[in-house]
RNA sequence: GCUCCGUUGGUCAAAUGGUUAAGACACCACACUUUCUAUGUGGAAUUAAGGGUUCAAUUCCCUUACGGAGUACCA
């Protein structure tokens, strides 16, 4: 690639960013890194009836929790800013009255309870309101109109929009880097609104400007654009601008059912659909995300990349840079893929099997002193070290390993029954006997001391190590008996077998 | 409806004009931990259908079906 690769991550601020956007911003940021490129983040807010506040912030403070940082954008300027559309207004009417004067646009009157009406009758008939060139010179615009009219409807300050003149009977072939050539009939294409009455662009319109003079090399997208390539390309060609290069990405659609994955699906199958969790500031309805759910970000960030793209090879386990170096658009598939919150929970259980104790344990302190449970780091990374491959998130230590700071207050009802029969409560009786007489209490001479003695004795190992696990940690389950005596310490072992038989004898 | 894009196990997916059509998730079984996980081993499961082209098609072409997107003075 001999110039300099920009690419742009182009969200518009109307809620929280959706997890199909976060893979958006990750392909066009991996693309970017990969080729030593600049990432750019635009705030397309050129409708301001869909204007959410927070929703920019969200933004940001998504694509930094996931550690995929812009360049250029709003906050972090760079040589072609600004960078939100709302403050570059100026600059798109200059281009669409250029648009007009080289007859690539025009003027047009109608009102949007006429166009709802052509649209309804047609509709009503069973075809489809198009507005191109074959109704233009019926409608009410500076091409059917003379030029004097059209000046005084202006003048006596009539509402009008801008739009384009799509040209006739041609057959373009657009490149998608993805899909290979696409080739549109001209004919089909409709007369796009590029200046709305209100004095703002549209997306078209905007997006194109922004991206010419923002020298974006590569637009990596969302499928849902794919219709509008034709449109953007004619834009494009008509400013006499270079086109850059297309690469539409790949839909992620519902774990089940039909349809694009929606905010809804999050809800009813349990899983978060946004990177963060976001709270609507009109319904204060909160919406979990992955952050607040306790997923590491490089495993979101793994799953994301795999959605869409792969490369090639059996390596699954990607850190962001390797993912940059293997990076590789033709890479990217056509096919929409659906989501699978099952796997995302696998990369969450790789990566925080992967995850330095220290700060797994740093992260299980918080939880542990909102429980008022005081303890040591010490102890916390012990433990951690013990039951975290038992674990796919942080809060689950809690569940698994709740007995390490307090005894056990009930007993597994299934697991008593089947283990503690009549005579356990003697034979435990022994076993504190044989575990107070250990002097040096590590795990290896407990292990000989008590397994000698029920072999010495004939006893049965299921008789003995399920009665301890059992007064150790209420349930059959957690690691090692050994282990966890070991780390409770002496005292609180014999303590808790003490009440155990009082319990259950 | 129309336009465009797509279709390999339940899901994500690799590969090639000639292979036993990879691998991962999920599922099942077994082993290992005298527990629960994790792990290991194995299993079941796929080229949407029908036509061509070809010695040979999952791969190239066509049709059908199905899925998706778009069809706004929204992005």
């Amino acid at each position: 690639m001999s110039q300099h690769v920009r690419v742009r991550f182009a969200p518009s601020p109307t809620g929280p960013l959706h997890i199909g956007g976060v893979r958006t911003a990750l392909f066009n940021y991996l693309f970017a890194k990969k080729h030593g490129g600049t990432f750019i983040l635009r705030i397309e807010d050129t409708d301001q009836n869909r204007y959410v506040p927070g929703a920019e912030q969200y933004i940001v403070d998504s694509l930094d929790w996931c550690a995929i940082p812009f360049d250029e954008g709003p906050g972090r300027e760079g040589d072609f800013g600004p960078y939100r559309q709302s403050e570059r207004k100026d600059k798109y009417y200059a281009f669409a009255k250029a648009l007009l004067a080289s007859g690539n646009a025009y003027y047009a009157f109608d009102t949007a309870e006429k166009l709802t009406f052509h649209r309804k009758d047609h509709e009503a008939k069973g075809k489809t309101f198009i507005y191109n060139w074959h109704n233009r010179l019926k409608l009410d615009n500076s091409l059917s109109l003379s030029e004097d009219d059209v000046q005084k409807r202006i003048d006596n300050g009539e509402d009008y929009v801008i739009r384009f003149k799509a040209p006739q009977d041609e057959t373009l072939h657009l490149q998608d880097e993805i899909r290979g050539d696409i080739q549109i009939d001209t004919n089909i294409l409709d007369d796009k609104v590029l200046f709305k009455s209100d004095g703002m662009p549209t997306y078209h319109l905007a997006n194109i400007v922004d991206d010419h003079l923002m020298k974006i090399t590569h637009v990596i997208r969302g499928e849902e654009w794919l219709p509008s390539l034709a449109l953007h390309v004619l834009l494009y060609r008509a400013l006499g601008w270079d086109v850059p290069k297309f690469a539409h990405l790949p839909l992620i659609l519902k774990p089940i059912g039909k349809g694009k994955l929606s905010k809804r699906d999050g809800d009813k199958l349990g899983f978060p659909v946004f990177p963060l969790q976001w709270e609507d500031p009109k319904t204060n309805e909160t919406s979990s995300g992955y952050r607040e759910d306790g997923y590491l970000p490089e495993a979101v960030i793994n799953m994301l990349a795999f959605l869409g793209w792969n490369p090639g090879t059996e390596q699954e386990i990607f850190s962001l840079q390797e993912l940059i170096d293997a990076f590789d658009l033709t890479r990217v598939n056509k096919a929409g893929a659906k989501f699978d919150p099952e796997k995302t929970k696998w990369f969450q259980q790789h990566y925080l099997q992967k995850a330095d104790n220290a700060f797994i344990a740093k992260e299980f302190m918080g939880l542990l002193s909102q429980k008022s449970i005081v303890t040591t780091t010490e102890y916390v990374e012990k433990v951690v070290a013990l039951i975290k491959e038992r674990a796919v998130f942080i809060s689950d230590l809690w569940n698994l390993g709740s007995y390490f700071f307090q005894a056990p207050s009930a007993y597994d009802e299934k697991a008593a029954k089947k283990g503690w029969k009549e005579h356990t409560g003697d034979i435990m009786k022994e076993v504190i006997t044989v575990i107070d007489q250990v002097k040096v209490f590590d795990s290896k001479s407990l292990q000989e001391a008590v397994k000698g003695w029920i072999t010495s004795n004939e006893l049965g190992f299921g008789k003995v190590m399920q009665p301890l696990r059992l007064s150790l940690v209420g349930a059959m389950q957690g690691p090692d008996v050994f282990d966890i005596a070991i780390t409770i310490g002496k005292e609180e072992t014999i303590h808790r077998i003490q009440k155990a038989i009082d319990h259950l004898s």
